[in-house]
DNA sequence: TTAACTTCTTGATATTTGTCAAGAGCATTG
DNA sequence: CAATGCTCTTGACAAATATCAAGAAGTTAA
């Protein structure tokens, strides 16, 4: 059994075996280096991946910065959704942090795997209204947090990744300049 | 046919005439008045409405201060997506800002919607899939804008809402206080 | 109509956060 | 090894935004 289908599993208990299966068989493993694109700004976004290992950044380049959106983790799928599902060009860039294992559906695939798979749909939106709580929660932090406490907030969840990517991305993706973060950071050593 | 059957008709083209009919029959109409309480934070949330019109306010209530999550208005879906599919406390209120007509499903319907008519799970999934989206605009509007800009975009693109609802409540939305709000907006009149 | 509310505005001031510039610490590479 | 980049930190200062307090304008209700 694939770790993607495991996941699904643990997460869902009740799937069937064979529907399990037929997922696992749709999604292949791919290998991306540290540095490489798996989308860039601008593509249609043919694929969904789950992440088996590895890390990935979630940015939108403008004329004088870059914004990290979000960084992606092991467990997680990474692609650009409404590109995916509607077919328009994809607003974020999406680039390995580390190398990274995932599992991977192309377009075609996808587009028939619910039939393929009926309880797909339904473990998709499960996903989905997953990663939609988590965004819903971000927005609040920028309504109603400091800088300050949605470091501490991010900090608490995530402690691990605070070591294992460049700390300036974080800072984008909490809203923040890298030094406003390099100095919540030290109040928050000392 | 309802307002709501037109909407899904006109946002996703072929859906067969009985799948229409069936969600159409399950969700009810009803009323709410000005005030009413859709949803409390802590209830479980246990129905899903479609507007056909009014307009809803989604806040938290916190120690000092009342945060505006969002406002939904006319031919979007109101619910807490995350407590009706995971079952666990609703995190927000929705209180109406305006009498209000909804059509309604309860969770037993709900719950059964995706065996009467299979393409639901589909097209819940467009819905949200379009949500997300709006949500993430909405953070990358917080890495990456001043609350000046937040205004402007937000202004051009709900023009109407302006002079529907209390501003205090859209300063909120927005992430700025009702007195930074006031003073953007005094600039952009003159 | 008056009184009580609510909402919005305005000014003065404080706080938070950003910007710019410089340098330190590391890792990578020729 | 030296040189070159990254990344992070620090300080000085500027800009954005919040807070507090007061009042104006409009709305609701007795």
């Amino acid at each position: 059994m694939t770790e993607l289908e495991q996941y699904i599993k643990s997460y869902f208990g009740v799937v069937k075996q064979d529907e399990l299966a037929t997922i696992g068989s749709l999604f292949k493993s791919t290998t991306l280096h540290k540095g490489d694109y798996f989308l860039k700004t601008g593509q249609r976004c043919d694929k969904l991946s789950f992440i088996q290992s590895g890390l990935l950044r979630i940015f939108v380049s403008t004329e004088n910065k870059e914004v990290t959106q979000w960084i992606s983790t092991k467990g997680y799928f990474v692609t650009d959704i409404s590109s995916l599902v509607f077919g328009g060009p994809s607003r974020w860039t999406i680039q390995t942090l580390t190398d990274a294992t995932l599992y991977t559906i192309n377009r075609t695939d996808y587009e028939r795997i619910g039939e393929l798979v009926p309880k797909w749909h339904e473990l998709e939106k499960l996903f989905i209204v997953k990663c939609f709580t988590i965004l819903e929660d971000r927005i609040f932090s920028h309504l109603s947090m400091t800088a300050e406490e949605r470091y501490h907030f991010f900090f608490e969840n995530n402690r691990e990744l605070f070591n294992q990517v460049p700390l300036q991305y974080i800072a984008s993706m909490l809203g923040m300049t890298p030094e406003t973060f390099s100095r919540i950071r030290k109040k928050q050593i000392s």
